[in-house]
DNA sequence: TTGGAATGTCAACAAGACTGACATAAAATG
DNA sequence: CATTTTATGTCAGTCTTGTTGACATTCCAA
């Protein structure tokens, strides 16, 4: 049984079928962030400052050590970002009620407006792609990225879905 | 016309499909490149050596300058990879013939052992994805990948895939 | 009260990208 | 033949983003 749906499965997935998927990834991530990257250029900000927004905005009041998890980047590396970030006032930190060890972080006014114009650019290639492949194609498209995910990162990947 | 079909489209094409789509090429590049990234680190390579074992192995014989275009980097960068691929024998140049400016680049015996160990590890994450969403998932993948690309990026795919 | 967790900061370093400037060789062109 | 353009390489310097390691602060919890 296990060894039919192996067989099965081994027939369509040719090495050229691979090699095709792997520099499909190289080739569409170049493009997923090109546009902005052309947006962050201008204002001094990297591909760090905008996925550190990007979450903020996702799970506003995020601590810190959630959003590291989130990122995969050490606190040193996040610290550096959200410095420059808390210094610009694009977020805002509030010390926990709880547990005052912890810094809740929400974007201010500025960093909502920079974040929408970075999903903005960045979600109008998406629904391109998108119209162009069509429905059925997209939820392929989704099925395959969750399956590449390492298991942890599907878990925060559905927790984000789900919140 | 074009009125109906936008409207169409953009039914399914909810902020929140958009969002998952973004953070799902996110998190799925992260898994992409993890394997790959562990056998690199062993050798003292990055990720900059593998694209460049990658796409010689894809396109042997290639030039500088074609390679350059690939990759989308500048000379500078991937002359410093190379540099290094060359001092340790798994690429090796040989001067054009018809054209003796150029350099002409071909993975080693031991280039190609280490692209192959990379590339294996790479397809294995791939083709365990694609298994588990299934031929027609993985069709609309491809499909989606490819209309994200910059339209430049998407002819050069295409001519790597007729190659 | 003491240990450990959450957070921040400083210093040092490396990969890998960039720009700019310059060198060389060879092809192409006037 | 002289000049320009092309392909490539290299040096120097900078930037972003990642890393480790060391250490301080705050404060919850046993």
């Amino acid at each position: 049984m296990q060894n039919d749906r192996s067989r099965e499965s081994l027939l369509f997935l040719t090495d050229e079928q691979l090699r095709q998927g792997i520099e499909g990834m190289f080739f569409a991530y170049r493009g997923f962030t090109a546009d902005p990257d052309r947006i962050l250029e201008k204002y001094n900000y990297g591909r760090a400052h905008h996925r550190a927004l990007h979450f903020i905005n996702r799970v506003p009041g995020t601590n810190v050590n959630n959003l590291l998890s989130i990122l995969g980047v050490t606190k040193q590396s996040l610290n550096r970002v959200l410095r420059t970030l808390i210094k610009n006032e694009l977020v805002s930190l509030r010390i926990g009620t709880k547990d005052r060890r912890e810094r809740h972080l929400y974007l201010t006014e500025s960093g909502k407006s920079l974040e929408k114009q970075l999903s903005t650019a960045q979600s109008h290639r998406m629904r391109e792609a998108y119209r162009q492949a069509g429905p059925d194609a997209v939820a392929g498209f989704k099925q395959v990225l969750e399956a590449m995910m390492d298991p942890k990162l599907q878990v925060t990947y559905k927790k984000l879905r789900v919140s």
